[in-house]
RNA sequence: GGCCCGUUCGUCUAGUGGUUAGGACUCCAGGUUUUCAUCCUGGCAACAGGAGUUCGAUUCUCCUACGGGCUACCA
């Protein structure tokens, strides 16, 4: 096939986008931009009982948080009947479906039977090649109906899948399976062949949880005279349980790694990971490395367990990659407000000593809070640890009064300041660079602390050096 | 039950008819650092089992086990 890939992405709006859909519309989206083709979005919203317009948005608002872009328009089943109509009706014309007259009921008691009887149930073709007559009966009568497909009892049908290989059954293996519902609705197999053909789509790339249905699909193809197109099946993601990703696991919506703070581009590097690998040993990709790099036959046939914890790692080092400027522009657009009273310049330097210390923004903006505004809360097992007694007050009041007569403020004079008084005061430098960063962070770890001291400024370290005299030691002795 | 698919360290994976079966995450131990993080070094840890083909199978074939999917008037 030469013409330029068509894919889609054809989500049902039954609950929320998750990591498993995330992954399917991403390696579509990818193959799309590898080859230059086109990447259409469809809702499969034939399930009016359990199909909400609340899931629609928020798949739409979850593809295009993740960038996952679509040419319009959006195709809603819900809105095709009559093309899914012709099409039956054209196959009853045919006479390659046919209107099949048995009820739940029945259905159901021939179901209980074979069970029973220990044998494997197959639909019954009572209906099937029912005269015009007859049917006219029928229909006379008040009886209701579902058109099944008419599945050739003989042979089988074949397909090659892009990622799982040659995959053939044997027709006797599906029933006439409905195509169209006793209330005139179309069922799943039936609009999802008419849709692809009609929307153009010639490489169907979805989850391994259809390639049960891509047979029947095949079969409609068929009797449709329709080209059938390429097909790539996904392996599933699985939960630590080893069973399929799904909202028992919690982390399964899209949504939640946006409230956690996670990039979009470390999510799709990771996700991108989740059963597919470059060839090479890298693991770090930008967007466009996957669009240039991604290939569908490297995609693994296993089901690949989600893991949170190399998540958080790949975020991590998106973020020590990521220039400041962008890290601003990604927090900002979930929090347009944040830190907005400070200098971008300031901001900007914040985040190059922060960044290497967080994996998601969420993590970041926490780290980065006593650079804006004086600790409230002090690590206590620091303060007994690195403030025991007044002798560290005599050590800060000394080190205060020198960082007052200082007249550069740069790291290098911080760093000898600091060195002057402990070496006046016969201490090591550590016994005084500790309990400084306690009075400035309110933590006892955090970046260097000439780097710190320097960016604070003069003005809110002494104020914070003082506050710090104020309150420490804890209890006098 | 039937049909289809899968099975390399705990996890993501590379790989080959002959390899010390490689990398990454996690975890552990060191090193660097004023602390934390980063970073560096080292360590633990895998070919599901059984037959067969072969001089030789993790690799090829079959069987079993286990896991998953489909078997709906869900998608």
């Amino acid at each position: 096939m030469n013409k330029s890939p068509c894919v889609r992405f054809a989500p049902s709006p039954t609950g929320k986008l998750h990591l498993g859909g995330a992954r399917t519309a991403l390696f579509n989206w990818l193959y799309a931009k590898h080859y230059g083709g086109d990447f259409l979005l469809r809702i499969e919203d034939t399930d009016t009982e359990r199909s909400k317009r609340k899931y629609t948005d928020q798949i739409l608002s979850s593809l295009k948080w993740l960038g996952l872009n679509w040419s319009e328009p959006i195709i809603f089943q819900s809105e095709r009947n009559l093309i899914y109509k012709e099409a039956a009706q054209n196959l009853l014309d045919n006479k390659l479906a046919y209107r099949c007259f048995l009820t739940k009921e029945e259905l159901e008691f021939e179901r209980e039977k074979s069970k029973k009887e220990g044998l494997d149930f197959r639909v019954p073709k009572t209906y099937r090649n029912l005269s015009l007559d007859d049917q006219k009966g029928m229909l006379n009568a008040g009886k209701s109906f579902t058109i099944r497909l008419k599945v050739p009892s003989k042979g089988s049908t074949f397909f090659e899948d892009k990622i799982y290989g040659e995959i053939n059954v044997n027709n006797h293996e599906i029933d006439d399976f409905i195509i169209v519902r006793s209330d005139g609705s179309p069922t799943y197999n039936f609009t999802v062949v008419v849709d692809d053909n009609n929307m153009g789509i010639n490489c169907v790339i979805r989850g391994e949880d259809h390639i049960s249905n891509t047979p029947k699909q095949i079969l409609i193809y068929s009797a449709l005279h329709l080209p059938v197109p390429d097909f790539a099946h996904l392996p599933m993601i699985l939960g630590a349980d080893k069973k399929r990703l799904s909202k028992r696991h919690g982390a399964a919506g899209v949504e939640h790694f946006k409230n956690q703070g996670y990039s979009v581009d470390a999510l799709l590097n990771y996700i991108a990971m989740l059963g597919w690998n470059s060839g090479t040993e890298d693991e770090l990709f930008s967007i466009e490395d996957l669009i240039s790099k991604f290939d569908i036959n490297k995609v693994q046939k296993k089901g690949a367990v989600y893991d949170e914890k190399k998540l958080h790692w790949v975020a991590g080092q998106h973020m020590i990659q990521k220039p400041e400027i962008n890290i601003l522009d990604e927090i900002r657009e979930d929090d347009p407000d944040w830190q907005k009273h400070s200098k971008d310049n300031y901001i900007y330097r914040v985040l190059q000593l922060m960044k290497i210390r967080a994996s998601t923004l969420n993590e970041l903006k926490e780290a980065c809070t006593y650079f804006f505004t004086d600790p409230k809360d002090y690590d206590h097992k620091a303060i007994a640890k690195r403030w025991k007694d007044k002798s560290v007050n005599k050590l800060i009041n000394n080190f205060i009064k020198r960082l007052e007569m200082l007249s550069s403020w740069s790291q290098t004079d911080l760093d000898i300041c600091l060195r002057d008084t402990s070496q006046e005061m016969a201490v090591s430098a550590a016994k005084l660079i500790h309990p400084v960063r306690l009075a400035l962070s309110g933590k006892s770890h955090g970046p260097g602390l000439f780097e710190l001291i320097e960016l604070l400024g003069k003005m809110t370290t002494l104020r914070r050096l003082r506050k710090a005299l104020d309150i420490f030691p804890l209890k006098d002795d």
